[in-house]
DNA sequence: GCCAGGATGTTA
DNA sequence: AACATCCTGGCG
């Protein structure tokens, strides 16, 4: 299992125990599955974690260790829980963080946020649209919470302003990646599906075991 | 609500 | 050439 090593306590005085880099030293789809309810803060923000996808660096068409070098030499060279920032379709900084577990390392791709704190800034940098719809895209939620190619390769979670904390335990299901061409048959997009914040519903909710 | 198309830049 | 996306406009 995973140790948590320090705690803060939310607005309303609940404990909030923070995640370790130990968290993301496991499988990366047992990771993504279990984000799902974590609270994401990122320099005031703060959003529930509603959907993930994880990423495999072997045997995984879609991973782009598949085909970037220097994807690969990323996962060599940096230490579980890094993050993993790129640019996609020329115009959208995408969100994943490193994962190394002893039976395989990959990526989990941060999806869908529910906005939680840091509303106000949120609206700024995404004028016009609904609060619950904010972060509820890869894209999306970089954008709102202010993330860009600078934070590629940070340690943000021993970061004072960023980081994970655990969440209450929500209902989570599964279903096929959204947008690649490769590897489209590994269910290993997981979500609430009771989240109003998704990138899109899942069509199917099915909550069984993607690992069998 | 759905679908088509265009914006845009890094990687290889 | 492909790409782990998003937004708009045209339809009804």
């Amino acid at each position: 299992m995973f140790s948590i090593e320090w705690s803060t306590r939310s607005a309303n005085g609940d404990v909030m125990e923070r995640l370790t880099s130990s968290f993301f030293e496991r499988n990366p789809v047992i990771c993504a599955r279990e984000l799902i309810g974590a609270r994401f803060h990122w320099n005031g923000c703060v959003g529930k974690i509603v959907e993930t996808e994880a990423y495999l660096s072997v045997d995984d068409p879609a991973c782009h260790t598949w085909f970037r070098p220097s994807a690969r030499s990323f996962v060599e060279s940096h230490a579980a829980g890094a993050a993993y920032v790129y640019l996609n379709y020329g115009m959208h900084w995408l969100f994943n963080v490193l994962v190394k577990g002893d039976d395989g390392s990959g990526f989990v791709l941060f999806r869908a946020l529910e906005p939680l704190e840091g509303l106000e800034p949120m609206r700024e940098r995404r004028p016009g649209f609904a609060d619950h719809l904010l972060a509820a895209g890869p894209g999306k939620l970089t954008k709102a919470f202010g993330i860009d190619g600078s934070a590629h390769g940070g340690d943000f979670l021993n970061d004072r302003d960023c980081g994970i904390y655990r969440g209450e335990r929500v209902e989570t299901c599964c279903g096929e990646r959204i947008g690649i061409t490769r590897a489209v048959e590994f269910p290993w997009r997981f979500g609430d599906p009771s989240s109003a914040s998704l990138s899109r519903k899942f069509t199917v909710p099915n909550t069984a075991s993607p690992l069998t």
